[in-house]
DNA sequence: CACAAGTTTCAATAATTATTGAAACTTGTG
DNA sequence: CACAAGTTTCAATAATTATTGAAACTTGTG
């Protein structure tokens, strides 16, 4: 990988920018391969870790370029993305071409995650949760008494998480850093 | 897939069993396809959910069997189960065939499953944010300044969540129900 | 020490998932 | 309405990841 990765234009030469440009790939390949261990495509993680440090918004031709990718997966990860919210189309007046720029606020950042997986999975497995659970049965069977607990206990733990998730998700900034980190950590 | 499911062998015929025995493969499936969605792969999830709900403990052969899975691979994922400290080894006097049993407190696996993915994630990922952070540059180019700028939110956030999860990692029962529940939710 | 009854390892393979890229589509403009 | 400049779709393919299963290993016993 060559040090003069064309990541981003200074208007004049400078020293530390090849440094920069390569801390932004570190950075993206690093979003890239965490993503991966979260179940989420490598594409996906490094778009948007590229969009988060670009200053400018980026055209598909530009996100291409820059992570080596094909037209098709630039757009429908972009489409992706939007969908989790995680980043804005920025249209340009006279240009038919569009831009995209990353949502910065790590903090909304944070709670568009929460909310997209959790009604993607958590949402679907309470409901696959609440059916498997009405199950009937005579209690004095210890096996059908053990699959109920267990059930029953997993249950308890999604509605808990579900509820510290709707709250992460809906907490304001002030609540977030007064409240929780200082009387919680 | 048949109702006469050999999943459990119960004393007396009862006409629930089957039922049972369904729902039991049911909620097996499901966590297979939940844990694929968090980059677990499937066995390793369903053979938690097995254990899970399976009042006695299994061997290597029970588990092949009940999920048609190879020796190989029961073999492999015993032992990332043992790792994360979901399931226990059960060894009977005599016999040389080893038995496993499921961590059935939830509040413990869900404190294993944090654990688990805290130190091989987070942890790792905490190191390499810190590296890039140090990267020196001027303060007067705004491209520099943007990318230190998202670098130290997200360090933050992953400081705080890191916290978080470590709080909730070694929390004891009552502070989990008490404190925690009735105070926050 | 030979054997039986297991477990583990790991190269080969299968299954899954992500990516490509060409064709179809969309939309604004002369 | 024809064309230019884009975007989207999706079947084919590539890349990745999970699984198999045979061979190597382990361990207790006569």
């Amino acid at each position: 990988m060559s040090c003069q990765m064309p990541l981003e234009k200074s208007t004049q030469p400078n020293p530390s920018a090849p440094t920069l440009a390569e801390a932004k790939a570190q950075f993206i390949n690093l979003w890239g391969v965490s993503g991966t261990s979260w179940g989420v495509s490598k594409t996906l993680a490094q778009v948007h870790a590229l969009l988060l440090v670009s200053p400018q918004a980026l055209s598909t031709e530009d996100i291409m370029e820059q992570l080596s990718i094909s037209r098709g997966n630039a757009s429908q990860t972009v489409r992706e993305l939007i969908d989790w919210g995680l980043i804005y189309k920025e249209l340009r007046p006279g240009e038919r071409r569009e831009y995209f720029v990353a949502e910065k606020d790590i903090l909304r950042v944070t709670q568009c995650i929460i909310a997209a997986r959790k009604r993607r999975e958590l949402d679907q497995m309470k409901r696959t949760l609440d059916q498997l659970a009405q199950l009937p049965g005579n209690d004095t069977d210890p096996d059908y008494r053990a699959f109920h607990t267990v059930l029953t206990d997993i249950q308890q733990l999604a509605d808990t998480s579900d509820k510290l998730l709707t709250r992460l998700m809906k907490a304001e900034r002030n609540w977030f850093l007064d409240k929780f980190l200082k009387l919680f950590l």
